[in-house]
RNA sequence: CGGGGUAUAGCGCAGUCUGGCUAGCGCAUUUGGUUUGGGACCAAAGGGUCGCAGGUUCGAAUCCUGCUACCCCGACCA
């Protein structure tokens, strides 16, 4: 390609409202340009790495057996309908009707599409396992998209479904397909990414992971520990708490005129707040109170609450809400309310203390030496703590290391939730109908293209590993207005061009420093300049991307010490 | 959805408070010339419904009302 034709335009300033790196350098080397609120275009050279991410991802998936499909992106309601998805799916659905007045949907995920498919293609135990897959275009009307490709509403997605007769036949596959996430991430050139136990949910299985490309740009919040051995989302993650119990003390009101949180309780009474109890109200989907107790010094996890209560919209009660059961915000307990109408669940940070300071339900008291077991009996106990950096590894006994990352991709154990709600049956050998087990498995592809910028780039552009770099080598001709200088670059560009070589060449004979401030932002790992300084000496100048530092080759010898320098490239990510 | 901000040439911005000549600057673009190793120089040129609608006024980018879009923080996120 020559850069004189090529379509995206490199810019000098940053975008004003980019913010992080692959947001600015995507729009200042002319990668992809903004449409609408989380709505993009790909330019040539962004297409291009997309389709190199896309052929790496297609080779792996069919390594495991995939086989590619296309499915709609415009699906009918009643798809969603039959797998209860079109009601309890929030506003991120964007719902519209055809001009018959049918109601339809974008699809922002395809279970039901490919439950749709297999039902009638696949009928037999001999079909099975099997896994089909996509890469296709993916809209989730996100309520604020941000961070360029981080956060879209439009975005490209390879989904993979795979059915399953048994639960081992899909630990077996899960396992195949967690190694070919991690051979693609390895052959795009991701240098940090890493598969983590992941908040499955309300998706209906047991199992899940997510691979996260670490980056301090990152959304979602992980803990690991030093060694890396534990691996997990903050939505799951948990810690090795160790509490005491003392020998408990007589239950004493106190009075505590308008102190209401933890820390205005703890330090009237002189006490820290791990020796006080947290009282957390929520409203579940039905609108009933959850509440939620845990040590002063602990943070309520929502994922994890959300998901021993079954509830996938738990929001804060209101002070009526909560006055309805005879609780007193600010001064809540859970003894003396009643438990007809609110669920109780506590952290084991309060069942393992003891002689903790908890509301006495009535306006500036407190209680003194509250005790599990003794004041309080027969309420749901279980693990509903936020872990902080520094807890304790549950696996390896040190301390945990907080880091922030970008979901790249994930993979679940699905079961049989949609198999099941959208009547997806096959023979088995004894001619019974079963409902097959599924799994699935997604990767964003544009996210993972800012993704890898995000971890490679300097102060000047990206640095693409070359497997999905835009093109393998820059040729910059300097002054190609004189004749010996472009005929060799014209000369290297068609002998590159026909021995397959994906090169860039810039023949607009721009000065040195505009021409290489461009090559910076289009990062093509290698480069190779002609110019009448070296051409003096019958040399050409190569040079890697991220290197101000060259090398100079005989003319002669270009041709064949590029292909070397291509392979050896290559050989870094195989 | 809550809080904050922005909207003027392809991009980045000034002008708005305090209404007033033909709306300006840098970059980019086009033409001619000089240049050519890290974003050159000279000369000339093209490019604007000042986000949209309404209002006030002799006169509105500027004041008033309403709306829209986009960005940031938060909430939400199959």
């Amino acid at each position: 390609m020559r850069m004189s034709q090529l379509v995206g335009r490199r810019v000098k300033e940053d975008p004003k409202d980019a913010v992080i790196p692959s947001h600015k350098f995507l729009i200042r080397g002319g990668y992809v340009r903004q449409v609408s609120a989380g709505i993009f275009s790909l330019l040539p050279i962004g297409k291009r790495i997309i389709a190199k991410i896309e052929a790496i991802i297609r080779d792996e998936m069919n390594k495991i057996d995939g086989q590619e499909i296309m499915m709609p992106v415009v699906l009918p309601a009643e798809l969603w309908e039959e797998s209860g998805r079109y009601e309890s799916v929030g506003p991120e659905l964007l719902r519209f009707k055809d001009r018959n007045g049918k109601r339809m949907i974008l699809a922002m995920t395809h279970e039901e599409a490919v439950v749709h498919l297999i039902r009638t293609e696949v009928t037999s135990y001999k079909q099975l396992p099997v896994m089909v897959y996509q890469i296709q275009t993916k809209y989730r009307d996100e309520a604020r998209a941000r961070g360029g490709l981080i956060r879209v509403r439009e975005f490209t997605m390879k989904d993979a479904y795979s059915f399953h007769t048994s639960q081992e036949c899909l630990e077996e596959y899960y396992k195949e397909a967690h190694e070919a996430y991690v051979n693609v991430f390895r052959r795009i050139g991701m240098k940090n990414v890493l598969s983590i136990e992941s908040n499955s949910g309300m998706m209906g299985g047991k199992v899940s992971h997510e691979f996260m490309a670490v980056s301090e740009f990152g959304e979602d919040t992980i803990f690991v520990s030093p060694d890396y051995t534990y691996r997990a989302n903050r939505e799951v993650a948990h810690a090795d708490w160790k509490f005491e119990k003392e020998e408990p003390q007589e239950l004493e009101k106190v009075h505590t005129p308008g102190k209401e949180s933890i820390e205005e309780v703890s330090s009237f009474l002189g006490l820290k707040p791990e020796n006080t109890g947290k009282a957390v109200f929520y409203k579940d989907h039905e609108g009933k109170l959850v509440f939620a107790m845990i040590r002063g010094d602990f943070e309520v996890n929502e994922s994890k609450l959300s998901n021993f209560v079954q509830s996938a919209e738990l929001e804060f009660a209101d002070d009526e809400l909560i006055r309805s059961v005879g609780a007193v915000p600010g001064f809540a307990s859970p003894m003396s309310i009643d438990r007809d109408k609110v669920r109780i669940v506590i952290d084991r940070s309060i069942a393992e203390s003891s002689n903790l300071v908890v509301g006495a339900n009535e306006k500036d008291y407190h209680y003194k030496n509250f005790n599990y077991g003794r004041d309080l009996q027969d309420v749901e106990i279980t693990d509903i703590a936020t872990v902080r950096e520094g807890d304790t590894c549950p696996v390896t006994g040190q301390p945990l290391k907080l880091e922030r990352g970008i979901e790249v991709g994930n993979i679940f154990q699905l079961g049989t939730k949609y198999t099941e709600t959208m009547n997806c049956h096959y023979l088995d050998e004894n001619g019974k109908s079963q409902v097959p087990i599924m799994g699935c498995y997604g990767i964003g592809v544009g996210r993972s293209m800012a993704s890898v910028i995000e971890q490679s780039h300097d102060d000047y552009g990206p640095i693409w590993p070359i497997t999905i770099a835009p093109y393998e080598v820059q040729l910059c001709a300097l002054n190609p207005k004189k004749d010996e200088i472009r005929e060799l670059s014209e000369k290297l560009y068609k002998e590159m061009k026909s021995a397959g070589i994906d090169v860039l060449y810039d023949d607009r004979g721009e000065k040195a420093g505009f021409m290489f401030s461009d090559a910076d932002l289009i990062g093509i790992p290698l480069r190779l300049v002609v110019s009448p300084k070296m051409l003096a000496d019958g040399k050409v100048e190569f040079k890697r991307r991220g290197s101000r530092d060259g090398e100079t080759w005989p003319v002669e010898e270009v041709m064949d010490k590029i292909k070397a320098e291509i392979a050896a490239e290559y050989e870094k990510f195989a």
